[in-house]
Parts: C-alpha cells; structure tokens; sequence
DNA sequence: CACAGATAGTAGCGATACGAAACTAACTGG
DNA sequence: CCAGTTAGTTTCGTATCGCTACTATCTGTG
C-alpha cells in the first residue's frame, strides 16, 4: 500500500486534531470505561445451548435480582439501581418472569410490593453470562491491582451515583446501619433484623452513608 | 419502621442466598464496573442549551470522531470500534450528519470510502458530554491511582476486544507501525505517512500489536 | 373513621437503537 | 474482463426506554 491510496495529503493533517487540547489522561480514561462496557454488552450476544441471548437490560436485572438483599428485590429498587423508571423496570421484569428466570411473589406486609426472585433456571442462565469474561480478565489481575482496581470503581460508582442522585447500593458489610456483634451475624438498625453472613455481601437499597430510612 | 413491616421472616432468609457460592472480588468489580457505565449513560440524558440531548449511541460516534485519526474516520471504522454492524454505525452517523455534527467528505483515492470529520457546532457539543462527569470524578483521583486506573482499564479492553474478535485501536504512540525519529514526528510504517504530534494521541485502526496491513 | 397525599406497580404510546439481510458501487487480483 | 471482496446504505422487525396515566395500597392527620 502506498501513500497515494492514503486519503488525507500531509498539508491536511494539520487541520484535523488542531485546535483540540490533547485530551487529557481522565478523559481518556473515561472513554476507555465505557468502551469497554460497550464491548462487554454490544459484541455479539448470540444464543447458545446454555446462554438464552437475554438483552443487556435483562443482564443487568438478572444480576441484580442475584445479588440484592430480601429488602432490595423489587421492580422499584431495581428501577433505581438501574437508573430508569419503574414502567422500563417492570416490563424488564415482566420479560425475565415469563422466561422462568425470575419469580415473583407477594408481600405479606404490603399490598402494594412485589417480591422478585431469581429461580434455579435463572441462576443457571447466570453462568452464561456475557460479563463473565471481563470478571475473569479482572480475576486475571495480580491481586493488588485487582483490589486496587476494584475500590477505584466503587469510589467512582459512588461519587457518579450521588451526582445522579441515584441511590448507592453498598453491602451491608460498608453500611454504618450494621452492627457486628458476632463473627457470623450482623444486627442491622435500619431494618431491625439480625444479618447472615450471605447477606452481607449482597445489595441493599439502604446502604448508607446517608440514612433514608432512619 | 419495625420487623414487622419487613417482607421475609428470618427463617426465610437461609434459602434466599444459599447454594450460592460468595462472589468473588473480581465478579463484583466486573458488575460495578458496568454499573458504572450504565449510570454515566442512562440516568437523565436531558437537554439542555449547550447539550442537545443525544442518545449513547450518538455520544459515542461523535467521541469516537473527534479521537480518530485520519485514516480511522469512516462509517467502518467505527462500527469495528464499537462493536456493531455497519448498519447500525451508518444510521448513528447519519443522524449526526443531520444535525451538523459530522460531515462527510469523500475520499479521492477511493470511491467507496467517506471521511467522517467533526465540525465546530460537533466539538461544541461534545462539551456538554455527560461523560466528562466520570472524567471529573477520575481526575480527581490522586494521580498515581488514576495512572494505574487508566492501565488497567487499558489492558482489560484489550483482553476484551481480542476474545470478541474486535480490533484493539491503540494510539500511534504504543504502536510498533511507528518510528520515532525526531522529536515532534513520527514516521508509521503502516500507512508510510509522517505523522504529527497531535496525530500520536489519536486513535487508530491499523494500532497493532498485530499487524493488519503491513 | 375519613380523607388527602405518597408510594408500588402496571399498561400503553411513541421514539429510537440495533442487528440481520439485501442491495449498490467501487476496488482488487488473475 | 470477471469473480471476489469491501465500503456504505437501506429496509425491516424486534426490543429498549422514557413518559404519562392509571389502579391499588399504605400513611399520616384531624
């Protein structure tokens, strides 16, 4: 290939990124992020024998419904997490329910609340999951990059969410709610419950450095 | 708000997250990471006087066009970026074609070919990207994390765009197309051009560690 | 108890993103 | 000259997603 079939002349590869501050490192770094999302997400979410092709928003609340609390699995707190309204979080899970994935079931206490629960089939459509590769290419990470890593998103989440006024959705083992008393259990003060140690690693809409509830 | 207002009975809660093995770290990152990416895009796009309220899809073509070297601003090129079909990238375009973002110009070394330029009321726009908030919140990290953040990043979108068998767009600067002779140019190997300054902190199809044309 | 206001969830509408496939035009190699 | 490839567009069907309106339920106050 020679230089002729190459479109630009010399003389114009000065107009063309002059007049531009060089992006600095965050900016680029910003760009990176969600580049890589994109890519998580958008390239090619084909159907195989154990992945059933599920669409980037039905990841996300599949994975949510996963990991939350029994005080966070709702249309609404996921509408939340998720930055989207309740009406976009229902047909969501109005989709996972008809697949099998989800289940839903009512609440004692109050009328108006669902309960969203992942079944077996869900979290066995979970191993397919398409994020799954980037968690082994961050598992891949020597350890103190990895942690390091991973604080420097959660730092980040956090300071994005607050400027989005979206809620921040820690564990219970960062939320000043908890108290551990014992080695296996937590007291929680928001929600007056005694925690599992499976609970604390799980979502909750009311995680706090700022009580909502209180 | 007492227990009794609470969904779950205490009993219930050992089923809830049981026979499920304790997320590993590097799990949780990979969620919060896509999190994050889902918070900077999604939450509240509105317009405003300087942000005519694009889609994602439209923020990043235009991002994509402004980074772009010259030899890496085609309809193309950008749907291998973005891990999309060439439709898709074709339509994005269009629409900021339409709204005098972009411009298209023809190639004289190639019929089929356009060369997709931002214009001013483009780099204008991109001032008003919602995502210079993550950029702020990562300039704000101290810089020694914020350098090791942008690595890891860098490596991870890599690792992905490999096993999604999507190019990988380096800048010129990391390229081993590019020799650096003197001080402010760079001779590419690649495309057999002199590349200038601003050119190195462009991004580039023909980035390799593989050698795709040569 | 009555009632106003807040909250959980759903349904329908419209705009749009996105991938798949078909198509045109142009380049490339023999 | 011609088969094969590549750049780009168009069309179409599906799904996303925000918005609005609506119902049902809960909560607080007099």
């Amino acid at each position: 290939m020679t230089d002729a079939t190459r479109p630009a002349s010399p003389a114009a590869s000065a107009t063309e990124t002059a007049g531009n501050p060089p992006i600095c490192a965050a900016h680029e770094a910003a760009e990176q992020l969600l580049h890589l999302a994109r890519l998580v997400q958008g390239g090619a979410t084909s159907a195989s024998e154990n992945r059933p092709a599920l669409t980037p928003a039905q990841w996300t609340a599949l994975r949510y419904f996963a990991r939350a609390n029994r005080f966070s699995r709702t249309p609404s707190a996921f509408s939340e997490f998720n930055a989207t309204t309740r009406g976009t979080a229902s047909q969501v899970v109005k989709s996972l329910i008809g697949m099998g994935l989800l289940q839903r079931s009512m609440n004692q206490a109050d009328g108006r609340s669902a309960l969203i629960d992942i079944t077996p089939a869900g979290r066995a459509c979970l191993q397919g999951d398409p994020m799954t590769t980037l968690g082994e290419a961050i598992a891949a990470l020597p350890p103190p990059l990895r942690a390091a890593l991973g604080q420097r998103i959660s730092a980040l989440t956090a300071t994005l969410a607050r400027r989005k006024n979206a809620p921040v959705f820690g564990n219970c083992r960062d939320c000043r709610h908890c108290d551990s008393a014992a080695d296996n259990a937590t007291w929680c003060h928001c929600t007056q419950t005694l925690l599992s140690a499976s609970d604390m690693g799980a979502l909750c809409v009311d995680f706090a450095p700022v009580a909502r509830r209180a």
